[in-house]
DNA sequence: GTATTTATTGCGAATGCTTTGCATAAGCAA
DNA sequence: TTGCTTATGCAAAGCATTCGCAATAAATAC
């Protein structure tokens, strides 16, 4: 476990933070993190997920996910670079990893003269368990 | 202009913002567009700026940006598909659009089964007037 | 082990963005 | 023009996230 990396306090609630966000394997909104978290630690509040959360963020041991939804998911970071896929109809997340995605970025680092730090793909689409909406063409 | 295309009333609210996005050129938020809009009918109200939005977006006229921040960002949908790449310095936004896009969609598609209708791709890093941050690897 | 220091917590209130309820206004079809 | 109904403005509510502050508890020094 990386909790040894944190330059800070190693409190419970972060330690048990951490733990949570390791077992449930990823995609877990701050209220699905503060929930599970209460069911082990009764009296400890929504804010301490947030503000460890950002901690976590800074430390790149959490990576934050930006679905098309108004919240936000989280994930732990060490696992492998991959994307997502979210289905329209059920919300099942599925994840991804392309071989493109290191071409893209090279090319467009060359014409946009940036210096690029991070990618975030999002699909959105029909699972194969989901009604497809027929009127709905892909715009791709 | 797509003004007619709309199946419900035209009313003057709507006609406004619609020409707000389309001569702004992209990329502005809820708040800004009302901003624009007000200048023009100071009675306009933000309620009126998201219904219109939302209306827009379902008649697939404009789309919603998901930039990472807490809000969104409009810009119309009638132009040639392209993706985003904002700085994280001064906020600037870049435009892009790599062929590598549909072999991607191709690929996700057969290995995952779902029928795509939607891409997002959002890069951040330095454009080449703000100083890097030499610490940041690429995480790509 | 105890004291000291200071980061972190819990709580409640505040903020920022977006949606909603409702009475009034204004499109639109006849 | 009338009448039907959608859309608007306004104020209030709803969510997600952050903040202020007094109390708590890690880490460190004794
Ligand atoms: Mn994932
Ligand atoms: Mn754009
Ligand atoms: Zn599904
Ligand atoms: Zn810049």
């Amino acid at each position: 476990m990386a909790t040894e990396l944190i330059g800070q306090r190693m409190t419970s609630q972060r330690k048990l933070l951490l733990e949570i966000i390791r077992d449930a394997g990823g995609h877990l909104d701050a209220d699905e993190l503060f929930q599970k978290a209460k069911g082990r630690d009764p009296r400890i509040s929504l804010s301490t997920i947030y503000r460890n959360l950002n901690l976590l963020k800074e430390l790149d041991l959490v990576a934050e996910r930006h679905f098309v939804e108004d919240h936000h998911h989280y994930e732990l970071k060490d696992t492998a670079e991959h994307h997502h896929l979210v289905c329209r109809s059920c919300g099942e997340v599925f994840e991804f990893n392309s071989p493109l995605t290191p071409k893209m970025t090279k090319d467009v680092e060359e014409t946009s003269q940036f210096q690029i730090t991070d990618i975030e793909i999002n699909m959105q689409g029909y699972c194969p368990n989901c009604p497809r909406d027929m009127h709905q063409e892909s715009s791709i």
